[in-house]
RNA sequence: UCCCCGGUAGCUCAACUGGUAGAGCAGCCGGCUGUUAACCGGCGGGUCGAAGGUUCGAAUCCUUCCCGGGGAGCCA
């Protein structure tokens, strides 16, 4: 717009950091974000990826026509904005530019479709791509990149190993009905994947401590805000590992995360509204209720629950209410969990498994077991589920040779982000999410 | 698969018991030197999801279908 400016006297910038610049002029390469006109001034609300800030246009210090064209600047403008930065108590987030020059770099071809009034799931779904841009889903994408560097850094820090496990996969892990089919050459079918897991337990005898991190594919016809067909989850496995060791790594990862995202993501809480004492009050111990303590306190809370069954969304919800803070549930009875769990030696009825339930309605965040390491009984486990043993036949080989008490768990990343950020839906704590009825964009 | 709710302007919604289609936002024009999803005045904007039916008359009632939302089951 006045591309003369003074050649090198603004250095480039970005907003995060827009804090160690106070009086010096910077160069800012972002987008309008939103616009509000008053009179003589013009405020544009500049964002660049890192953040957003106000710039201030006096209209003493542009020609008329410049002036003018500031005030009409479609929302979406790619511009580079350069101005001195003024610590303001007025500006949100306490920073603004006094704009001194704004190169237009790109004009948007027609109005954005998202203004900043309220939308519609549907509309916001269908311009996800663009609805990225918002303030609201940009601060919780920033959560979810900040939860997947913890979960990196806990494992790092411990001497778990990474190890990627296939998204194509020949067979189930879990039931045949949810799983989504594809032809795999003249190999027959091969499915997505609907957890790491029997390959990180692979992992785990070989390297003694691994955990795997990456998509998993449910083709559930779940239609609720706890669901997408895509999620990502984190499993750690680890060799020499009982049900407690389990239970103990689980809880020191979710503080840890929690921690971590309460320390570097404070602005984008903020921005959320999240109600950051929930979170502070996140420490350990979590409670540890036995599946029949559960069931019992259920009970006292006016639920009517069956022994046996496994808890739905809203016994979930109940349960989560009594704490302040996650609560591990463990050894639910062998009917209601997977083949692969081990049972308990002291009520065989049971299983040696643990669900985490989080605060505020999210529900499960985290299913972990110690694993089935006795050849004969994970056959007779596979037999009973009815399950096709030669597909598992590798599986079984890990019984065979060095099999030692295991365990881990898988941790939802977006029902985790839902969580920290206060979202009512997982589908907005994935980029691009995959849901029943929807693939687009 | 089942249950409940919804579909009206670009967006979010209103329109009573069937009687000529409304508002806010966005857009355009004008005003305002500290706005915070700015505000104030003015202007334009409609295949009421689709098809069929009932009726003098349907956004409104009935049937079917399509699309979306929430939930159950199942799960993270």
């Amino acid at each position: 717009m006045d591309g003369e400016l003074a050649a090198g006297a603004a250095r480039p910038a970005r907003i995060e950091r827009l804090g160690e610049h106070v009086g010096q002029r910077v160069r800012l390469e972002g987008w309008l974000h939103n616009r509000r006109s008053k009179g003589k001034l013009h405020f544009l609300i500049v964002r660049d990826g890192s953040g957003f800030v106000q710039c201030v246009a006096l209209q003493a210090n542009f020609p008329p026509e410049t002036f003018d064209r500031l005030g009409r600047l479609r929302q979406e403008t790619a511009l580079v904005v350069t101005g001195t930065v003024r610590q303001d108590a007025r500006a949100p987030g306490g920073y603004e530019l006094q704009l001194e020059g704004c190169e237009v770099v790109h004009e948007p071809l027609e109005d954005f479709p998202l203004g900043h009034k309220d939308h519609g799931p549907d509309f916001l779904l269908q311009h996800r791509h663009l609805w990225l841009r918002s303030s609201q889903q940009w601060a919780v994408l920033r959560v979810r990149h900040e939860v997947e560097q913890a979960i990196a850094d806990f494992f790092y820090e411990r001497g778990f190993v990474r190890l990627d496990a296939p998204i194509l996969t020949p067979a189930a892990c879990e039931g045949t009905t949810t799983l989504f089919e594809l032809d795999y050459f003249d190999q027959g079918k091969a499915y997505l994947t609907q957890s790491g897991q029997l390959y990180a337990e692979a992992g785990a005898l070989a390297f003694g401590r691994v955990y795997t991190f990456g998509p998993t594919f449910r083709a559930e016809k779940s239609k609720t805000r706890r669901h997408l067909t895509e999620f990502w989850m984190v499993e750690p496995e680890l060799a020499y590992a009982t049900l407690d060791d389990v239970m103990a790594l689980a809880e020191e990862f979710v503080v840890w995360i929690v921690r971590r995202v309460l320390a570097r993501c404070r602005r984008e809480l903020e921005l959320l509204g999240r109600d950051l004492g929930r979170l502070e009050a996140v420490v350990p111990p979590f409670p540890r209720l036995r599946y029949d303590e559960a069931v019992e306190l259920l009970r006292a809370r006016g639920r009517e629950f069956a022994w046996g069954g496994d808890f739905g969304a809203p016994d979930e919800t109940v349960l989560s209410e009594a704490f302040d803070r996650p609560v591990m549930i463990h050894r639910y009875p062998k009917d209601v969990k997977a083949f692969y769990m081990k049972r308990d030696p002291e009520d065989p009825r049971l299983v040696l498994c643990v669900d985490v339930i989080a605060p505020e309605g999210v529900g499960e965040i985290i299913g972990g077991s110690q694993r089935e390491d006795d050849l004969e009984a994970l056959r007779a486990r596979i037999a009973e589920h009815g399950l096709d043993e030669q597909v598992f036949r590798w599986y079984l080989d890990l019984r065979r040779w060095g099999s030692v008490p295991h365990g881990g768990f898988g941790l939802g990343l977006e029902r985790t982000v839902a969580w920290l950020c206060g979202r009512e839906h997982v589908r907005e704590c994935i980029p691009f999410p995959r849901m029943l009825y929807r693939i687009y964009p």
